[in-house]
DNA sequence: TTGTAGGCGTTATCAC
DNA sequence: GTGATAACGCCTACAA
């Protein structure tokens, strides 16, 4: 693949190549028959302009990174809705890499990103993702970045991130309004703050209303189906299935229900559960699962606006931390229990 | 935000621009002394090399280039982890884009990508394109191509796809072989040639058991819930429901079936179902869905290795077409008409 | 209106 | 070992 250039232009055309760069760049005034001729010339050689030679001089690329962990369950996509909306009107470029909730995969998509010159950037960190100096780092040099969704204490960034704390706590009062009592909560990797965020609401509820919440009422099980069905299943050999059960996401739930229902336990007559995220899937699973839903979409526009904010912003702007509402969706799987 | 350049660094330790540069680059021989010098002080000044530059020298980026549709639905999300599969060990960045269904924004995306120097570029087509005279440009020029899922057959590319048609024929051969007569197929968006094969494969099982297949047995639905709840609405209103439906994918087997459920209707005794994709869904909803599954993740690694297999070639390869094969997953949505 | 020439940040090929 | 210097493809003062 030879790559035609300007010069290749300009030698047969017998014109310099400041003329055949000015015909593209109509800023300059060029008799309108050489532009035309030069243009057309082009068009016939098949030119196109080599995009990182002008970037070499220009200091702006019109593109936005984003990293997200995964995209398997439909959060992170529908989050990425939000942002592509903010950006395509903006003439932005949306630049998507997953870290595959590994930290060493996040470091390379951040190099990469910064390797291809994105004007600004907007990441939710990995699971494994501890601490990131280089993301650290970045921010400290002013580069554009915001964080959304799991996010680090550490980083002095914009944010926009759900108010897990108080919906958790929600959900599990929730439960509680509806006569459980023995309520046992399934969570996620334990080192995200937003999962530790959902701990702390939901112990927060059951202290509230005098209730047991023991290192025994919280157990680590994940983020996908698989993790709420290995989960369930240990629970039931090792004979502690509660009255209820508020997980820390909807996949996590629907796995739990899976194996309930494969061993004859009725929901919610038996046990009841609340979700949270309000999937899809909570709709379409059976009975309908109670969540909370979150502002997916507009977690991603926000998040857009902010890193917009702080790319054509004079100064840095100093960070921000927006933090959303959501909602309860009552459905049948916490339906009151029976007296 | 004043990037530090090699330059700088050679002026304030006094020494050449290509001393510094070649201390980074250890192929060539420097001094061990001063080689440290640089890089200490490089790392003092916060010295990051301009990949721009660097790529304006040489000519690969090791950055491969994906457009996908969506995704809201699992598929594509699965195939893109069998393309980073590939490309990760390979030490190539995988960019992901998304077109949003929407031709004019996956011309877009096209353009991005080259302007990005991807080396190669794996796409699926949006629902719109009829046909990218941009993208076929790019093919004529033997820039690196593997189109899959979605593909044109007017383009000259690599391609992985599924065998549609087949499947198709042996999902309805099996409501068929399960006793329904009265079969209907809720398709997808008719411009895409996927879609299309659908039909065929439909088609071709009604004929080949002498059953009923005129236009009112094919009703346009979509490809995702929503799509699946209003056409099943419309059907139901208009006293249209058959024995049994063969539905373009999974999501929209579940809109259907949502809907059924809805008004009454027993699944499968009133009405069988049978999906396509197997998504985790089928598994979850009451009652599970029949569906033909297909290797996602694998689809994804096969397109990469062909694009690889391109970028690499000294020779461009002539194209070739992998057709994927699936399998038939029964499960209770399908069970056996009662006599 | 057009041409000349210098520069963007890096690497590579000469010399010394 | 190291320093000039010419590329890479494009843009843009400044001159003409």
């Amino acid at each position: 693949m030879q790559y035609i250039t300007i010069k290749d232009i300009a030698r047969v055309l017998n014109v310099s190549v400041a003329t055949v760069s000015r015909a593209f760049n109509d800023k300059y005034d060029v008799k309108k028959e050489t532009r035309e001729l030069i243009l057309q010339k082009a068009r016939e050689m098949g030119y196109k302009p080599n995009p990182i030679a002008r970037k070499l001089l220009q200091k702006h690329s019109y593109n936005i990174g984003v990293i997200v962990p995964e995209f398997i369950n439909s959060f992170f996509p529908q989050v990425i809705i939000g942002i592509q909306q903010v950006f395509l009107e903006r003439n932005y470029q949306v630049i998507i890499m997953q870290s595959n909730e590994c930290a060493e995969m996040e470091l390379k998509n951040l190099i990469s990103m910064e390797n291809n010159m994105v004007d600004g950037l907007l990441i939710s960190l990995s699971r494994e993702t501890q601490h990131s100096e280089y993301l650290e780092q970045l921010i400290k040099e002013n580069f554009p970045v915001v964080l959304f969704n799991r996010v680090s204490e550490n980083l002095a960034a914009s944010k926009v991130v759900f108010n897990d704390y108080k919906w958790a706590l929600f959900a599990t009062e929730h439960l509680i309004e509806q006569g459980y009592r023995n309520i046992m909560h399934l969570s996620g990797p334990l080192n995200l703050s937003l999962i530790q965020d959902r701990i702390r609401g939901f112990k927060k509820a059951m202290e509230k209303h005098g209730l047991p919440c023991g290192a025994d009422h919280i157990v680590e099980a994940g983020i996908f189906i698989e993790d709420g069905e290995k989960t369930m299943e240990r629970l039931i050999e090792t004979g502690r299935v509660p009255e209820a059960i508020f997980a820390t996401n909807d996949p996590t739930a629907i796995g739990a229900m899976k194996v309930l229902k494969k061993h004859g336990f009725k929901i919610p007559q038996d046990v009841a559960i609340v979700g949270f995220s309000n999937t899809q899937m909570a709709e379409i699973v059976e009975p309908a699962l109670t969540s909370i839903e979150q502002p997916t979409t507009e977690m991603g526009r926000i998040a857009a606006e902010l890193l917009l904010e702080q790319i054509t912003a004079e100064t840095p702007p100093s960070p921000r931390t927006i933090t959303l509402e959501g909602k309860l969706i009552v459905r049948e799987s916490s339906e009151k229990a029976k007296k």
